[in-house]
DNA sequence: ACAAATTTAGACAGTCTTGTCCAAATCGTC
DNA sequence: GACGATTTGGACAAGACTGTCTAAATTTGT
């Protein structure tokens, strides 16, 4: 659902170009002011498009809104399982691996503007459409949390770490990675680089002293490069 | 600075009574409609008020909005303060203390009215004020978790801790206590106390296994019961 | 180049909001 | 009971915004 992969069908050419505009100028709009505080004037200006044809595209403010926050769920959870997939199953230097696994979970999907935006829009309006965010409840943690978590398990499995609950593990694993980042996250900033590989290697650290092997049980091969999935 | 002590010296009675309900009143609607959609209609009457008294005491809605966020600030940080005064020095079940606070800390000052909304507005309108919440940081973690800092030092200190930086482990220790509640964080909501104690407990475990020494280094007395401070 | 669809600019009604003003009512104190 | 300060309710002007409408201009596919 919500798949838009026919760029040829019903509409000509650059009106799939000017929705995609306009829906993120909406995005940067509504995160600034607001949903109240949001001019329609305004983010039709900034996505260099007439009020009119805003109108046109999405019937009206709330639609717009709702069709921003199922973009912005979609976008972010395509980035999300795809850096899953790098998660490392079969790790050479454990630390190394995590810590690399997340500095990419941080740089490409929270801290990037699809998840910076998605995050505030949650935020602030979460109350005012449950349905909406259960929604985005269920095809974002919901989901992400439990794959992450089998990754976990898998190396518990492999004897790479001790785990009780690789939920409560998954979970955990974020807290402490995003430990040295909540109040720049609460304020609505974007870490430095520095700054997400300097959290990531201090909650690594602090993770493998609560779950890690004293010595990797396999053989150790070389680092893993930090790949930019 | 900005204590409000004498209740009967220039304004008669009721006075400080009225700003207060109008303060709290507005805390209420800016963080369900947002600045831009707090109504001063709504906040008056919310506050069993006339319009004409809210701009009495507040000049206009964007001092009304600092005032609120001072308020919320000076209160959250009395409520920490004293929560930090219960932290564990000397613990008998550092396990058990250890959770207590954390479940004080949270029950008494982040899931309470005021420290959800004071979060709220931060989230919400922080980019907006960036001199008011500076303020606010400065006087809120940057005061706070040095404190907290120094307590589990002392712990170590004392040789029931490992710990090599008290600041980074102060912030693991409430990334790992509050890892089980960052969904519910998001949307608004409030967890429940099982849930508090859960996250809590499976937080301090996690925390042990990484900074705790196998065996208390004293002698092991009862478990500490968890005050309500 | 033509025809259809889309976009644009502007005007427009209707609604809502802020902040001010004022006279009457109420409250607290002496 | 009287006096001064506070509060109240309502009216009010000024401005902003949404959503609609229309005719002209532009773009797209053929």
């Amino acid at each position: 659902m919500r798949a838009s992969v026919s760029p040829d069908t019903f509409p000509p050419r650059g009106h799939e170009a000017k929705r995609l505009s306009i829906v993120d100028a909406a995005a940067g709009v509504f995160c600034r002011e607001g949903f109240a505080g949001a001019n329609i004037d305004l983010i039709a200006a900034e996505a260099g498009v007439s009020r009119q044809t805003v109108y046109n595209h999405h019937g009206d403010k709330e639609k717009l809104f709702m069709a921003v926050v199922r973009d912005l769920t979609d976008r972010c959870n395509v980035g999300i399982f795809a850096t899953i997939a790098t998660f490392p199953d079969q790790p050479g230097d454990l630390e190394a691996d995590l810590i690399g696994f997340a500095v990419r979970m941080n740089q490409n999907c929270i801290c990037n503007r699809d998840g910076k935006f998605l995050r505030k829009l949650i935020q602030t309006e979460g109350e005012r459409y449950p349905e909406l965010f259960a929604e985005w409840r269920e095809q974002g943690p919901g989901t992400t949390l439990p794959a992450i978590a089998a990754r976990f398990a898998r190396l518990a499995y492999g004897g790479y770490l001790t785990i009780d609950d690789p939920d409560v593990a998954a979970r955990q694993f974020f807290g402490l990675v995003n430990a040295d980042l909540q109040t720049t996250f609460m304020l609505g900033g974007t870490p430095r680089e520095g700054e997400v590989v300097q959290s990531a290697t201090n909650g690594v650290r602090t993770f493998l002293r609560a779950f890690g092997k004293r010595h990797a049980p396999g053989s150790v091969k070389k680092h893993a490069a930090l790949a930019n999935a």
